[in-house]
RNA sequence: GGGGAAGUGGCGGAACGGUAGACGCAGCCGCCUCAAAAGCGGCCGAGGUCACCCCUCGUGAGGGUUCAAAUCCCUCCUUCCCCA
């Protein structure tokens, strides 16, 4: 098994911590790192840190710039104009979640949407692979591959062109609803579309300033806005489009709910079949054609309420009236294609990724721009492209630019003078491969070895927060299906066959975070309670999917049971080990040595069961190894919900005081003790050592295998048959297991309670689970 | 607005169609102690004159499927997440 652990160190909050504060990103991440790996230690984890790797550091992110230039070089990788989100006043771009409502997170300036050039990953070169294969990650939750699904958002429809009356232009529109089209009654395109410079000569003076001032009002008005919580609006153009099968004449409009970068940038209104357009064309008085109605509908119709979206029969629809809505979709789109004015097209909600930031913390792109050969890429062999230090970090505009001695270079292909790309790359560039260096970390030849990634991979069990569902997880995805298609990984192109989201932990109800104050300090709590009462705590309170919520009272029974533990398996030293040995020889190996010893096996090594006399002994037994059973199935099952394990370890706490007291001199106590670090110590790593080593072992727990679980141990040798009438309880009796189902009925019958119950009559029917239950139906 | 998940004692949670509330926290009673803490033992969903028998009700609300439903299905309410 590998288990390694690293650090996503690039990013944001190292520069912010140098505006806020003055101090170096590069020191303030090493500091931060620093303290987190001591205190990921302190909490007595099990890291293999000779693969750790830091992801600012050059010996890592050379990588992403190698990566970077293979992407290039397929075509993958690739700059073009694009609107960003924009702050005057910081002269940065800032991601979608960086704007609120419409103003910069940090200055609260207005924020504008700006054309500018940017990098993008061809992600959506892969749409059809990445949404098909979430078919074969059935070791996924299923949200999460809906919401990739959902992300993905493949559609099938037609697009179409409707000309522009005057003109040689035309407006392009996408549509799924092409059984709608007679429906149509205006034309909906965005204030930014190319097609309304292209209308000049069609539309007024007055219309195109108008359109403009409508355009700038929008400029700096995010999707969301625009979509969802502005008021739907709208300006005539003065132009007419036409309907390419019905040639009937319809108003082009501007609105602001049709955005230029998405889809067409344009939408034939139906107001009779859409939702929005029917709200649109209610407003603007624009006509409303109703061309879908229900089936079994007979004229006259009622006015529409609402618009109807679903599907129908056509009416009012010319050689298409009549038709169902699935068959009228095919039967338009063969039309249209005919006509060659349409064709079937898939599209994909899914954008490329953009990954240009102008910021100082992160990788710098390896691209530089010559005077005579124009962009040209960094060969691999002079990678990395190092990030230099002692950079200009105000918060304002890229920190690189403004760098002479990073931007001023020679052109790698003739030598002249160049300048370098001033951009970083998105830190979820170098988070979509990083898995695949730890196989390799120390690699200064290759990002990663073929032979081992053929050796690992795929990732078999992959943990982290249901906040990447669309992010890292998507652009992991991709990327490995880039590296698979290059030959770079073997066998499957999905990188992590199962995937667990974790849940927060919370304090008070409320997230923790420094701003709140409510951070628990690890140091502290480490120190007031014991690392191992963390750790116990931390699986006890919930399953690890759901939210947990910090509390001190919580942890308090966690010590409590680190304390009985201690008393149990020390009090027990009181009996010297050679004399315990020889009473219970029957079960030892050796006098002097202890019960259990360090072997190959855990059959071996934890051998033979102590015989068993007594229901007290009996049961401790059981809780000895219905709690292994329990830590192993939560593991090999992948539901990690240890809280119930530690549930069993109270048990068996709990039997084996009860022992202590009832027979202290019982060879099963002496295993039960025996076995009891072994069974905490995945759990409790530094008690369990402690206890293993002060109970004669020389050697670590840590190294010792698991308690095998006996089923003939966790055998009940009596059973409680539950004995229902009719569906409700009646009476229990106490019975031998492996009771027959006309055994079981006897005893039933005989039961005073069941026969009042059954007052007389013979039971009509039974039902019988084997050494559990038993129902009579009168 | 659409999609998804979840609602169980005072609290966190168990129960993957078969005894609802395991285990813990908090609380109450007792033992120990000069006393307290710790520890140990007991009680702890609601109700019927807790007689440690037995009965009734009870897993957000209402309906359904089933011999049997916290669990499966439908409607509604609430909360959270994702998308618009």
């Amino acid at each position: 098994m590998l288990h390694p652990m690293g650090w996503d160190a690039f990013g944001l909050p190292a520069e912010n911590a140098a505006i806020e504060r003055g101090i170096d990103p590069a020191t303030w991440t090493r500091t931060n790192i620093a303290n987190m790996q001591r205190q990921v230690r302190l909490m007595g984890t099990g890291y293999d840190w000779s693969r750790e790797i830091v992801t600012c550091d050059p010996e890592y992110y050379r990588w992403n710039q190698w990566l970077f230039l293979h992407l290039y070089e397929q075509g993958l990788a690739y700059k073009r104009e694009a609107p960003v989100n924009w702050c005057p006043k910081d002269q940065t771009v800032l991601a979608n979640e960086q704007v609120i409502d419409g103003r910069c997170w940090r200055c609260n300036s207005l924020v504008e949407r700006r054309n500018l050039a940017q990098w993008f990953l061809k992600i959506t070169a892969y749409a059809q692979r990445l949404l098909d294969d979430l078919d074969r990650l059935d070791g996924w939750p299923e949200r999460t591959r809906t919401m990739q699904r959902n992300w993905i958002g493949r559609s099938e429809g037609v697009e179409l062109a409707f000309p522009i009356e005057h003109t040689d232009a035309s407006v392009d529109v996408f549509t799924t609803r092409v059984d709608t089209l007679f429906g149509a009654t205006f034309l909906a395109v965005a204030p930014e579309h190319p097609a309304i410079h292209a209308l000049r000569t069609v539309i007024s003076k007055r219309h195109a300033e108008e359109i403009a001032a409508f355009a700038q009002s929008l400029r700096s008005k995010s999707e969301l806005e625009r979509t969802s919580l502005m008021e739907k609006t709208g300006l005539f153009t003065g132009a007419y489009a036409l309907n390419p099968l019905s040639r009937e004449r319809i108003p082009v409009w501007v609105t602001n709910y049709v955005l230029a970068e998405y889809g067409t940038g344009a939408v034939m209104g139906v107001p009779a079949h859409d939702e929005r357009d029917f709200d649109f064309a209610r407003k603007h008085g624009l006509p409303i054609a109703e061309v879908i109605v229900p089936e079994n509908t007979a004229p006259p119709l009622p006015p529409l309420e609402t618009a109807f979206i679903d599907d129908g029969r056509l009416i009012a629809s010319g050689d298409f009236t009549g038709m169902s809505s699935a068959r009228a979709r095919e039967a338009i789109a063969r039309r249209l294609s005919e006509l060659g004015s349409g064709e079937k097209r898939v599209r994909y909600r899914l954008r490329d990724w953009l990954i240009s930031r102008q910021r100082y913390w992160g990788t710098p792109i390896p691209i530089v721009y010559c005077e005579r050969c124009g962009e040209v890429p960094i060969p691999d062999e002079r990678l990395p492209v190092l990030l230099p230090p002692n950079a200009p970090i105000t918060g304002e505009g890229s920190p690189l630019a403004r760098m002479p001695e990073f931007v001023d270079t020679a052109c790698p292909r003739c030598g002249g003078p160049a300048r370098r790309d001033t951009d970083t790359m998105d830190t979820f560039f170098e988070s979509s491969w990083y898995y695949l260096r730890y196989l390799s970390a120390h690699d200064a030849d290759a990002p990663w070895d073929r032979d081992e990634a053929a050796r690992w991979m795929n990732v078999d069990q992959y943990i982290g927060g249901a906040e990447h569902a669309v992010l890292h997880l998507l652009y992991s995805r991709f990327f490995y299906k880039f590296f698979h298609d290059q030959g770079w990984v073997a066998g499957e192109d999905e990188p992590f066959r199962r995937l667990f989201h974790q849940g927060l932990l919370l304090r008070d109800g409320e997230k923790m975070s420094k701003s709140r104050g409510n951070v628990i300090g690890i140091d502290e709590t480490a120190e007031k309670n014991g690392v191992d009462a963390m750790r116990l705590f931390l699986l006890y309170v919930t399953p690890p999917e759901d939210t947990s919520d910090w509390t001190d009272e919580g942890i308090s029974g966690r010590v409590r049971f680190l304390n009985r533990l201690w008393r149990l398996c020390t009090s027990n030293e009181r009996t010297p080990r050679t004399e315990r040995s020889r009473r219970h020889g029957e079960h030892s190996a050796s006098a002097g040595q202890p019960l259990v010893s360090s072997r190959a096996t855990s059959r071996e090594a934890h051998g033979t069961l102590p015989a068993v006399e007594t229901p007290g002994e009996k049961a401790t037994l059981r809780a000895v190894h219905v709690a292994a059973k329990s830590a192993i199935e939560e593991t090999t099952s992948r539901r990690f919900h240890y809280n119930t394990t530690i549930a069993r370890f109270d048990e068996l706490l709990n039997a084996i005081s009860s022992l202590q007291q009832s027979n202290p001199q019982s060879p099963v106590l002496d295993y039960a003790i025996e076995v009891l670090p072994l069974l905490v110590a995945p759990f409790a790593p530094h008690i369990a050592e402690e206890l293993w080593h002060r109970a004669g072992h020389t050697t670590s727990v840590h190294l010792e295998p698991y308690l095998e679980p006996d089923e003939s141990a966790i055998a009940a040798d009596a059973i409680m048959l539950v004995v229902q009438v009719n569906g409700r309880i009646r009476a229990r009796i106490a019975a031998s297991p492996g009771l027959s189902e006309s055994a079981a009925l006897a005893l039933a019958l005989a039961d005073p309670n069941v026969r009042a119950q059954l007052d007389g009559d013979e039971p009509r029917k039974h039902f019988y689970v084997q050494d559990k239950l038993l129902n009579l139906v009168r």
